[in-house]
Order: C-alpha cells, then sequence, then structure tokens
DNA sequence: TTGTACGCGTTATCAG
DNA sequence: CTGATAACGCGTACAA
C-alpha cells in the first residue's frame, strides 16, 4: 500500500494526496475528504524511509542512552520523552552498551536519520573527545559536565565539586575525621574525579589530610561492587568513622556488607551516598546523600538543545542545583 | 558523502561500491581494497533510509518498552541488546508511554520500518486484545502471560499463579494464618489478578479463608504507595502477622513504613515479595522473594521469536521456572 | 487547484 | 568481474 494506490483510489493524483497528508493548504476541501476518507479506511501511513530519503530533515531528536545501569537514567529518559512529544518533534531511543563509542554512533545516527539534535544520556564525552568535536549537530550531555572547545556540545549536569564539597562538609562538621571513600575509577569518567576532587578540597580546607592508599577504595557503581569494597576498606582503615561513597548504589552496597560484618550505620559507622535514587528514602537507614534534581536536568537540557536547534543559539554548560538529602546514615561524632 | 562520490573518486561505478560494501564476492580483490580505502578514509557509511527503502525487510527486531518504570526492564534490555547484536539482526528501542497503546504502536512501527519481529517489555495484551491480534508479524511478550487466539503472539512469562501458591504456602507452612495483602488493581493487568488467584488458592488448600474488604489492599507499583498501602492494611487488619506483597517495590515502600509506625520486620510482621529485583538481596533485612529468572526470560524470548520468524513456526506460550529466595523478611510463628 | 516528473541513495538485474 | 540503469515511496517544483 503506497500513496500511488491511494492516489488511484481517489482518482487524482499522488502529488494531492500527498499535499493532503501533508497539511498543505492548496487543496480543495472536497478532495481533502475523498482522500481522507480512503486513507483512513487502508489504515495508510506514508512510507518513513521513502520520507527520510527525501528530507535531510527529519524533525526527530535522538535520545542516545549509555548503559541501562544507572537507574537516574530511567527517570531522565520519561521526563524527556513526556517534554519533546508535545512539541513538534519525534522523539527515537537508542540504547548503547557500556561500551559503546557514543559520539561514533551518534556521528552514524545524524548521518542516517538526519536528526535535528542528540541528548547523551550517561555518556562522558571526556573519553571520545575528539569523536564528540566531530559532531556537526546541536547536541546536549545530560547529567555530564563536559565542555568541548568550538563543538556543538551542551552539557546540563549536577555540580560533583560542590556537592561533594557540601557532602565532606557536613561529615566533617559531625565530627568525622577519619573518612574512607567508596569511589569509582579515577581513570574513567571524569565525574568520578570531580566529585572526589570536591571531596579532598573539604578535607584540605579543614586541615584534615587523606591518605589515598589506605583510604579509597575503587568500585564499580553496583551494589555488589560496593559491598565487596566496604569489605576491603574495613581492612586496610579499620578505625575510620565514616564513608564517603560515590553513588548510592555504593552506599546501599557497602551498608548491607557492613552489618553482614557486625558493624552498624550509623552508630559505628556512618555513610553517606551521591545521585539520591528513589530507594534512599526508603532504606534503613534512609540515606544521606546528594539528590541531583532529574526533572530539572532533563528540562533545562532540552530547552537549551532547543535554543540551538531552533534560535541558533551558542552551546551552553550549565549547572543544575542539587539538594543535600541528611537521612538517617550519618551519625553526630561525641 | 553518497556511494556516487566514493565510485567517481575510486574511478569505478556505484554497483561496485555497493557490492564491495554488502561483501558480495564478485569484485576483484584489487578493486575491492581500493574502495574499502576510499571508505575508511570519509569515513562513509549507506544511508540506512535508502538502504531500507529499497529492502522492504529491515532485518530489525523492534523492542517495545512501556512504561519505565518497572525496575525488571533494564535488566531484560540489556539482555535482549546483547542477544541480538551478534545475529545478523537491528535491535531498535522505543519506549512508550505507560497509558499508550502498545499494540497500535507496533503496528505502525511494523508499517513504517518493515520490522522482521517485535519484542514487547511490560504490555498488557489483555488491555488491548483487538489490536493485538491485528499484528501481522511475530511478536513476544516477555514476562506477561498471553494466549490470544489466531495472532502471531508468543509468550515468555513467570507462572505468577504457581509462584504465589509458592509465596503463600510458605508464609502459612511457618505459622501464618492471619495474612494481609498489598496487590495491584485487580482490574488491571492480568498478572495481579493470578498472584491473587494463586495466593487465594494456597489458602484455601490449607483451610483458611480471606476476607478481601479487610485484608487486600490496592496499590500501584512504587515505593511510595506500597507505603501507603502498608498503613492502610495495619489500620483494617491490626492483628495480621504477614503481609504478602505483589512486588517487591511495594514490599520495601511496606517495611520502611511498618518501621516508622514502630512494627520490626520481620520480628513483628512477616513479609514476602515478588520480582527478585537486584536491591532485595542488599535490602535489611533481606527481602522474602519470588525471583523471576530474568535472562531466561529475555533469551527464551528471543528463541521463541527467532523460531518463528526464520522457521515460521507458530506461536509459543512458555513458562520460566523462578527461584524462591527464603531472605529475612519472613519468621517462623511459634 | 491539480497533475507530472524528477531526484533522494541504495540494491539488483542485466548486459558487456 | 564491472558498468549502466531501473526500481523503492515520497515531496515538490513546475506546468497545466
Amino acid at each position: 500500500m503506497t500513496i500511488k494506490d491511494i492516489a488511484r483510489e481517489c482518482g487524482c493524483a499522488i502529488g494531492t494526496v500527498s499535499r493532503v497528508l501533508n497539511n498543505h493548504p492548496d487543496v480543495s476541501e472536497k478532495t481533502r475528504e475523498k482522500v481522507l476518507a480512503v486513507v483512513k479506511k487502508h489504515n495508510f501511513i506514508l512510507n518513513t524511509n521513502a520520507k527520510l530519503l527525501k528530507a535531510q530533515d527529519s524533525k526527530t531528536i535522538e535520545v542516545l542512552v549509555k548503559g541501562t545501569s544507572s537507574i537516574l537514567l530511567n527517570s531522565l529518559l520519561e521526563r524527556i520523552q513526556k517534554r519533546i512529544e508535545p512539541l513538534s518533534y519525534n522523539a527515537s531511543v537508542v540504547v548503547l552498551d557500556e561500551y559503546d563509542n557514543e559520539a561514533k554512533a551518534a556521528n552514524r545516527i545524524y548521518y542516517e536519520k538526519k536528526t535535528v539534535g542528540i541528548i547523551f544520556l550517561g555518556g562522558s564525552p571526556e573519553l571520545f573527545k575528539e569523536d564528540f568535536a566531530r559532531l556537526l549537530v546541536p547536541c546536549v550531555v545530560i547529567s555530564n559536565e563536559s565542555q568541548i572547545e568550538d563543538s556543538h556540545l551542551s552539557s546540563v549536569s549536577t555540580d560533583n565539586f560542590t556537592a561533594a564539597c557540601h557532602s565532606a562538609d557536613y561529615l566533617i562538621q559531625m565530627g568525622h575525621k577519619k573518612i574512607g571513600v567508596i569511589g569509582g575509577d579515577l581513570c574513567g569518567s571524569g565525574i568520578t574525579q570531580r566529585r572526589y576532587d570536591g571531596f579532598l578540597a573539604s578535607l584540605a580546607k579543614a586541615g584534615l589530610n587523606f591518605d589515598y592508599e589506605k583510604a579509597y577504595v575503587t568500585s564499580k557503581y553496583s551494589f555488589e561492587d560496593g559491598a565487596k569494597a566496604a569489605q576491603m576498606l574495613m581492612k586496610k582503615y579499620p578505625d575510620l568513622t565514616a564513608i564517603f561513597a560515590m553513588s548510592d548504589v555504593m552506599a546501599i552496597g557497602a551498608i548491607r556488607k557492613l552489618d553482614d560484618l557486625g558493624y552498624k550505620v550509623p552508630e559505628d559507622i556512618s555513610i553517606i551516598g551521591f545521585d539520591g535514587i528513589p530507594i534512599g528514602e526508603y532504606y534503613r537507614p534512609r540515606l544521606a546523600t546528594i539528590k541531583q534534581q532529574v526533572d530539572l536536568l532533563a528540562d533545562e537540557g532540552l530547552n537549551i538543545l532547543l535554543d540551538n536547534i531552533e534560535r541558533n543559539a551558542p552551546p551552553k554548560n550549565k549547572f543544575i542545583p542539587f539538594e543535600f538529602i541528611k537521612g538517617e546514615s550519618v551519625r553526630q561524632l561525641v
């Protein structure tokens, strides 16, 4: 069933059918109705491939999700889809593997689908700088800071440095001096690095020193690894009083393991997470954490992208304020 | 940059370039190398739209995800993508809103993309029976039981009835007689209904009766609603000793709220969940639950779909065995 | 207001 | 083995 068949059945030309289906004004009411009737009868839909092949401009915004692991991505994705729908754009989602090069994928998608904009969720531009720099289409990275010179790349994120400072300040203010860290791989994403820098800055400000060898354990962003890391940390640094975990997921894994080892949180050990995932409020104890404002991240990201697309605005890099959640997992040291 | 440009630069015809790029054997080694060199130099990729326009058969399997809420969907999606990649198919993902009609969406996608198969994650065929029956392409619903006569619809799921029986049996065996239920909307998905039926069957078998008005509270599948439901349940049925929650998410919401109300789990009240989401093992207490085998669900679903597509096998409806996780949230009543 | 015809980038067929 | 060319389904000048 093609536009040709419809035209034949209507007794008019394909051009006319095309015009009707694309809401062009220059069609008589009579013909329009006839065409629409036949279209409806057959449930006809224009072939997207032919359309795109012709169009060169698809009015599609692609959402590139990298790794389905982070629980925040869900909420972000949902919010973005809801916001795009009422606009005159289509949203399309591609889920990439954790280890793909998202910039290369984006280039391919742009080329193939003539996407007008791309949203990256969970990507890390630091790793693929050259490929990101090569992108010719407005892009925005949500939830990861990243400025790249001379590129079309915007970003919206939580200020990881300041947030980490805040967490560390809180621990210090609550009387903790011996603090261990469960963090990501410092060679990996820049997020880890910035959270670590913030943490260190606060310690330095308070005149505390930090022994990386003794007090830092590298972990993946998973419950399981958080648990393992906690165990290792206790072995290396048995007299610590608090742990700064770089994600809620790690923090929860750690709390569970500490409990199994006989340490109570927060009575024996205080712990603070990062992200503000939903489970945090429902965990026992409720998790102290930095809550990233997911809806704001999504909204602002989309706004910047649209400005970029529609008004040719230059790329922007913006921080979204975070909330500090006190929770119950940190106690005042006497 | 099109195939034409490449051909010109190579000094050969576009047909030859096409042949090289599609791995046809009838090209001389010399030309092949020359073409590949130029292609590599420009990072050239064939235009998918033109390709599909020609092909009519896209070798694409579409994954239709409905509602990003259920945490199981993530793991399913990841697994499916990993399995599809090495095969000669492309995977494409569309995320639908909770309230969309996924069957209509599937029909449109099939028509537009010439998809060879569709995988539904989180859909509920019961709600859109007629639309599902109209699908002309092999489909499989993962994690929701559903037979539809004369359709191309397969399904792979946990045997919700039997699993619920198992949970109820366990509670009864542990000495519980006064059991409350936090469940989904019985008018909604069939899953809720089947879990409820299994639960009731076990109670009946044990000679226990169940007062729906007093002991059943309807809840959405969220932490927040689980918590609210728990509170309501305690008000309606203050002397219960155990709660059967129809999802882990509800169960966790309930435990948190019970704790706030001064009831300890499992000391005062026992609780059992359903699904086997990762956090269950890391919650305090560890959650007793029915663990759905996500990887098996994904694998079997894909297998059935491929059989369907490649060998024209008839639709199948298959159960995947579940695991019972004892956890720590149910205690023996003395 | 409507019809015609070309081109979008590719693949496949058919000569050479 | 390679080159030329006709589709694939649609949008849009341009002509009528």
